[in-house]
DNA sequence: AGTTCAACCTTCACGC
DNA sequence: TGCGTGAA
DNA sequence: GTTGAAC
């Protein structure tokens, strides 16, 4: 598993290629990817241009760029299948680009691309120096306003599950379902544990296991599960994607052996391993 | 109030 | 080969 | 992955 800082290649990567560039175009291939808070396509772009990106920011799955000018910001939410690709202009469109992103410098596009719509793009005010729609979200535990203290203190004051306790984006964010169940691997944890019950080491071991596979799906370029999700080289993650219990039932626990399980769980699929993952009485 | 569930979309793998 | 289904 | 409606 790689070490930390991964999160800081994609940041970087934006970083290097976007900050200090004026937008000299942006093209909306797609009505619904910047649906929400904006009258639409036209004044979108019309508001884009000229205006100077000033910083690359990123929080659980969605990534933002300061503008200059007013309090604003580019607000992407990478959903499931969302991509924000730095790429040379003369890269043919992408089969599912959605927003295209001119620069002055006539140096590389920033590509919003997304298979299934979930994601979008947004031009949103900044409050504290976070995007408006995105005030509720929880920071992730790569950002250094990461309190883990904090954390510990308000997961143990949820008396819930500590599965459901991992998905809810207004305590920690950036854990998806595939995230949750390979990080309860990781720690050895049952999706169905009491938080009320977990001691401090146990969940310091937790979020190191966050962190792992956060890492390790943040260098693929985020979301990259089929085949056909690509990361920001363009390149398949698929090949090198290292899970250990999501989508394999049946097949043996790395550890030990014992076949992993498949269980349905708020309305979606949960694996684990039997013994490892002891089921709290 | 807490929880489940369908909807939002496009594509692909699978079985018949 | 295609059509419906489930899953991402 | 997120939202909002329905139990």
């Amino acid at each position: 598993m790689p070490e930390l800082p991964e999160v800081e290649v994609v940041r970087r990567g934006l970083a290097q290629w976007v900050v200090g560039r004026e937008i000299a175009d942006a093209e909306v291939l797609h009505p619904r990817a910047i649906r929400r808070h904006l009258p639409g396509a036209d004044e979108f772009a019309a508001r884009l241009k000229g205006r100077t990106v000033l910083s690359a920011e990123r929080r659980g799955k969605y990534l933002w760029l300061p503008l200059s000018g007013a309090e604003e910001a580019l607000l992407a939410h990478l959903g499931m299948s969302g991509q924000l690709l730095v790429v040379d202009p003369q890269t043919p469109p992408e089969r599912h680009l959605r927003v295209r992103l001119r620069f002055e410098d006539g140096g590389p596009d920033l590509r919003f691309v997304d298979q299934r719509t979930f994601g979008h793009v947004m031009l949103t005010p900044l409050v504290h120096g976070v995007p408006e729609p995105i005030a509720h979200i929880a920071p992730d535990p790569f950002e250094e306003s990461f309190d883990e203290a904090e954390f510990t203190r308000r997961l143990r004051a949820r008396h819930t599950e500590i599965k459901r306790a991992l998905l809810d984006q207004s305590l920690i964010s950036g854990v998806g379902n595939i995230y949750a169940d390979e990080a309860l691997w990781i720690a050895r944890l049952h999706w169905a544990r009491p938080t009320e019950t977990l001691t401090r080491p146990k969940i310091v071991e937790l979020l190191a296991g966050v962190r792992t596979v956060m890492g390790a799906a943040l260098l693929q370029g985020g979301t990259s599960f089929d085949a056909l999700y690509v990361n920001v080289n363009g390149e398949s993650g698929y090949f090198d994607r290292s899970l250990e219990v999501y989508g394999r039932r049946d097949l043996p626990c790395s550890r030990c052996g014992t076949p992993i399980r498949r269980e349905a769980f708020m309305n979606r699929s949960s694996y684990s391993c039997p013994k490892c993952q002891r089921k709290p009485r």
